[in-house]
DNA sequence: CACATATTGTGAAATATTTCACAAATAATA
DNA sequence: TATTATTTGTGAAATATTTCACAATATGTG
């Protein structure tokens, strides 16, 4: 089991490889992708080293094989079913972006507790009631929620997912969840991005 | 200058403590922040001694006061000027979003390259050509550029960006930008984060 | 095949970050 | 006012992470 920094590097690295794949890149050192991502080599080295040994003492990694080993650590050989809780802005555009389907994230659900959403259609999927999680669940294979509910129900939403076995949450909302130990929250707090380059530029500022 | 995970952290005590406010409660321990968030009190401790001595032994932090030094330091009594690159599906979202100017972030300007999309009106503002850039930034007191353009076209606008004198850039875009060491980059790949689920799920599964 | 060149993989060393642990400070109680 | 119960602020210790540095390995060349 690799620690949560290497592997939020691993999928940084999967992304780089195959963008240079699609520039019909055959070969990259740890020198060329830590140039990259303006990282150590030692780093990449060491990181791509917990896959196995895959490259070549002279010559680097040959990218192909390195992305290969890479989606099958990081589970991106499968796709995964993907609900969405929450039929509102954010939730509509994420649900329209076809970049998750290409990666192996398939949207099989959206959820709302609001009957003016619910029973609408957004391409082949009808927003369906909150109540049904369970069994919608159950049926359409879900593995990883999206939760794009305001913040005063994303704890009571929350509660309710891992109700109903759901372990990997990716969280919208502004608000930092009291999930069980063996449940995944990412966060995915767009305010706070911006509070970070507020510092930076008051930070400038004052120098 | 406090370091990148420091500040990570503040702007996160600076959430829960508005939260706490919000429900009245009037003081508060590093204890119990650290509960809260499932940190140790001692780096609570530790994080909030640099903003000065604010902490009285025995009782814990005022939450007002804390929070009018996180506020200070990280920036948020001002009213920043944000600009969206990128009139799409996500972009619409983020610009409707009334959470970002209730904290100060302000979309002062939208633009774009697409003569379908130049000229529309959202709220009061008109969707303008990324050829004005450099003059629209200067007018309206820009800051902060929140980048929502396909992959393919975040480096040449991130180029232009800077070249426009902005240093703090929010990039939706799944993509690492080369910027000058004076640009802050801060990266929101949500497609990433939905990777670092999947490995999450494929090593349970490997279990 | 010997030699030169390039680059990996990885222990050991160097840095960075977090936690410990306790003296000092505050408040409550008697 | 003295005593007790808390909790801060912070050096020192403990962990964790990153970088260094070099032996081992692959390739190319004459
Ligand atoms: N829109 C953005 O760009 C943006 C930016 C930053 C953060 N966010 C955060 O993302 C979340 C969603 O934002 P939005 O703009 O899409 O909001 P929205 O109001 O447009 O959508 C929220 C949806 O959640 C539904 N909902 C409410 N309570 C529910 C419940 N208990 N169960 C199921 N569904 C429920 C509502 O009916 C609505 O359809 C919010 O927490 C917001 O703070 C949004
Ligand atoms: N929509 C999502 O939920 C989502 C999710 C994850 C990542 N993203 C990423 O966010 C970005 C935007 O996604 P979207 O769904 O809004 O795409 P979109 O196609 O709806 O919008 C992109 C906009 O950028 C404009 N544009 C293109 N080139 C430009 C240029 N050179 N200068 C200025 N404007 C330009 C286009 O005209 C368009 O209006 C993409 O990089 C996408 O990969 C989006």
């Amino acid at each position: 089991m690799l620690n949560r920094h290497t592997v939020e590097r691993l999928v940084i690295y999967n992304r780089v490889l195959k963008d240079l794949a699609k520039k019909n890149v055959k070969w990259a050192t740890s020198e060329k992708i830590a140039e990259i991502l303006f990282r150590s080599p030692a780093q990449v080295r060491k990181d791509l080293s917990f896959l196995g040994k895959k490259g070549k003492p002279g010559v680097g990694y040959n990218i192909r094989s390195l992305i290969g080993e890479l989606d099958s650590t990081l589970g991106l050989r499968k796709t995964w079913g993907v609900a969405l809780i929450g039929a509102g802005n954010l939730g509509r555009a994420l649900f329209h972006y076809p970049g998750f389907k290409r990666e192996g994230f398939e949207f099989r659900a959206i959820f709302d507790n609001n009957s003016s959403k619910i029973g609408r259609r957004w391409g082949d999927i009808t927003v369906t009631p909150i109540t049904s999680l369970n069994s919608v669940v159950r049926k359409r294979k879900i593995n990883i929620a999206v939760m794009t509910v305001p913040d005063y129900a994303a704890q009571e939403v929350a509660d309710k997912l891992t109700a109903a076995g759901l372990k990997e949450l990716l969280n919208f909302a502004p608000v930092t969840l009291n999930v069980a130990d063996n449940v995944n929250v990412r966060y995915a707090d767009l305010a706070l991005e911006l509070e970070n380059l507020s510092y930076n530029l008051n930070h400038r500022a004052l120098k």
